[in-house]
DNA sequence: CGCCATTATTGACGTTTCGTCATTTTCAGC
DNA sequence: GCTGAAAATGACGAAACGTCAATAATGGCG
């Protein structure tokens, strides 16, 4: 006897009600909060059920997780076929982030408390791996923005230093401030009025530290950001306006 | 009947005990098999007993991380006093958060682990406050090495950027790496093979971004850390070659 | 349709951890 | 030794975990 489409279908389908529901709990309610049982109870099934779909909650959190990433990572690459010089697409690249974190703040969280390793050691190892390759995608694709810059010798790297190197460096600049965002650091009371600003002037200083060309005093980056915003990322915009 | 003082010190003691075990079980085992119940069997007394010290793990974690954040408070004093310009006193502060995350690092995966909100609101008030306090005076503390670059005319900070803005900058990059290094993410497979010393130059490349002089092709702050760390802070370099 | 074989679902169960609190123990001071 | 305050204990109920034998649903087939 063969799975019919029907309930293949449906199998599907409650998975995607099953992330949904999680989604919606660990972003208001907390790690502690969600729990297989709830879930199971809010979506009318067994437990059983759940666990027949995800091995605990930390397995949960990894799969949204890797649909953020993936979802990332998709926007990487639009940010990175931006028609403009190498520093331009990179200003895109950063603006990406930001509205992914706005826009997907369920799956940012996800990310975020999967940097603790014993938690991400609980899910499914197949989900790891994807997580990783997931990863490894977007970081390569700052890369390969850097080293399209060097090619065009719009800017020249510092002895001994390579593509990843400067690329694990912007991304380390926007994770970490996303990231301590993401907490209630009061930004504000440190004398961070506008941290979003912050991070992208943060990250022009940078590259005008390695004289990528053109620098940040020679082009507007803030209203290129804006206008490859409107066009490339209309869903996010909204998404992130709203919440 | 008042506490004696021997009795007032047995309590301080194990207190301590319970901090040295919570952090040895955590680090080693993580976050799930440090429980109350354990650390009481392992130190020889009730589970109650425990209780009466710290209201739940994430508090103890945030004793950790207090303690962790305080250590890092004094390690930045010592860096901000270096003699030396402002941007060599930099230089030598980001060495000591290289030294404190590998020195400390059962403080560092606590510091991390709370900055997910919702353990981090379990633990007593009173202790996220004193956590508030210390992180907030890191950060100034590396706002006045702007500060005082700045008033030298070393920097020129961009229009409409305040000094807590670049430290936030220069924070968030240093903490985003090294947090991203905490984890198991294969950072040499992507092409990053000293990841430490990878942050250093990242970090040069950010503050020759704002032109802050000398430039780090003008001097050789590397070996400058290397003198500091060797005079400032002996304990932690010896701590950091251990682990 | 009715039966079978297979797959999906269920929820009771044993286990673990949590956090509390009534009870017991300890001990300084008399 | 007696006493009363402070400290320590561990039994307890609640909650979540993850498993698995039993049950239900379903598609294929005569």
């Amino acid at each position: 006897m063969n799975r019919s489409p029907k309930k293949q279908n449906e199998i599907e389908e409650r998975e995607t009600t099953i992330l949904d529901v999680a989604a919606r709990v660990f972003l208001s309610d907390g790690y502690h909060s969600l729990n297989m049982e709830n879930i199971a109870d809010e979506i009318g099934c067994s437990k059983g059920t759940v666990y027949g779909h995800f091995r605990n909650k930390e397995d949960i959190l990894m799969e949204l997780a890797s649909r953020g990433v993936e979802k990332r990572a998709e926007m990487f690459s639009q940010a990175a076929a931006f028609a403009g010089r190498p520093r331009e697409r990179m200003a895109v690249l950063w603006m990406s982030i930001e509205l992914y974190v706005r826009a997907y703040p369920e799956y940012f969280a996800s990310e975020l408390i999967l940097r603790t390793e014993t938690l991400r050691e609980k899910a499914a190892p197949e989900r790891q791996e994807f997580m990783r390759g997931c990863e490894n995608r977007c970081i390569q694709i700052v890369a390969g923005i850097v080293r399209d810059g060097v090619a065009l010798r719009d800017l020249h790297l510092p002895d001994g230093m390579s593509d990843e190197e400067l690329a694990f460096g912007v991304w380390s600049l926007t994770y970490g401030a996303h990231g301590l965002l993401q907490t209630g650091t009061p930004m504000k009371s440190m004398g961070v009025k506008n941290p979003f600003q912050s991070i992208l002037y943060n990250a022009n200083i940078m590259l005008d530290g390695v004289g990528w060309k053109p620098l940040s005093t020679e082009l507007d980056y803030q209203s290129i950001q804006k206008q490859a915003a409107k066009t490339l990322f209309e869903d996010e915009v909204k998404l992130a306006d709203r919440r």
